[in-house]
DNA sequence: GCAATTTCGTTCGATCATCAAACTAACCCA
DNA sequence: TGGGTTAGTTTGATGATCGAACGAAATTGC
């Protein structure tokens, strides 16, 4: 009983970890050669990403965090003049996060590490690798994601699915 | 409707993306029903996973981050009696790090949810499937993890090196 | 054998991330 | 108009994280 078909499933799991940890590793590496936290790049990401706009609120569903978290970073991402905070015109509670100009280079200066070396060793490969990879991946998000994470970044009316319930 | 025929090397990363997200996220909930945070949750799964025994200065590689750090989550785990600390008698620099008994528990309790989750799917997949699976991701995993995952640099706009020698 | 060096872990001081709870301001509906 | 809801902030607390300085043990050089 040693190495039954089980063998592959703790295989892929590995895999697994290793893309998780490489990926992990990589990105605290990559905020500080931008001389920001993880956190405060992937606000500056997230928000260029968004065309340059977001509200906290988004943010902080986006991030998975809380949205005093979210203030806190925006106060020292503002301190350091790389992003700014902007009354909402139509809704007057919100706050539109923009990047300065500062925010903008910082972040093409932090250039997606993970990103650039999977895309080069990706656009290697034969077309019909490529396919299949994309199949996979896709597959292995269904199986994790399996209901609906939120991975829009509109906003959805209704209530926020927290465990505690009171 | 949604998607316009995007490039295969875009979609890839949104599905690595949606792996990271999740797993992230599940992490965190994670650990929190174990009364823990992520990083005390993984410092006792890694000595669980090396046989209830490991050193700071393993736990701080394998983790990557600082020895200091190690130290004071250790003291935090021994303080709440997870961990405990015994001097090694081959090299008396060396501590060793011990699961107690309810730090065993804290690491059984907290099962896996994305290994649960995904070992299930995965599972359920057909014999050729799971292969397929496994071979995808240790190539990204490869794709990642790439033999020089030195600290690289920042920028380096346009070109990009491909160290593929096998 | 002994000084110099390296390795292992801790302490200290500082910064940052994170949350819950309480709070303000604005919106919305009836 | 007023009650309920939503967006964001403030406050106070806990924890993660690091670098630098430190002590102790091992290793190396000679």
């Amino acid at each position: 009983m040693t190495d039954a078909p089980r063998d592959r499933t703790d295989q892929s799991l590995i895999a697994l970890r290793r893309i998780l940890r490489a990926t992990e590793l990589y990105s605290r590496d990559l905020a500080q050669s931008a001389g920001l936290t993880p956190a405060q790049l992937r606000v500056l990401q997230i928000t260029a990403a968004r065309d340059g706009s977001a509200t906290p609120k988004a943010l902080a569903t986006q991030m998975g965090v809380s949205q005093a978290t979210v203030t806190s970073l925006l106060d020292r991402l503002e301190a350091r003049g790389l992003a700014k905070r902007e009354r909402s015109e139509t809704d007057r509670r919100q706050m539109n996060v923009l990047l300065t100009q500062s925010g903008r280079n910082a972040v093409s200066t932090a250039p997606d590490a993970l990103q650039q070396r999977y895309v080069s060793a990706f656009e290697k490969l034969k077309d019909w690798e490529q396919a299949q990879l994309l199949a996979s991946l896709e597959r292995v998000a269904e199986m994790l994601n399996a209901d609906d994470m939120d991975a829009s970044p509109v906003l959805t009316t209704g209530e926020i699915k927290g465990p505690t319930g009171t």
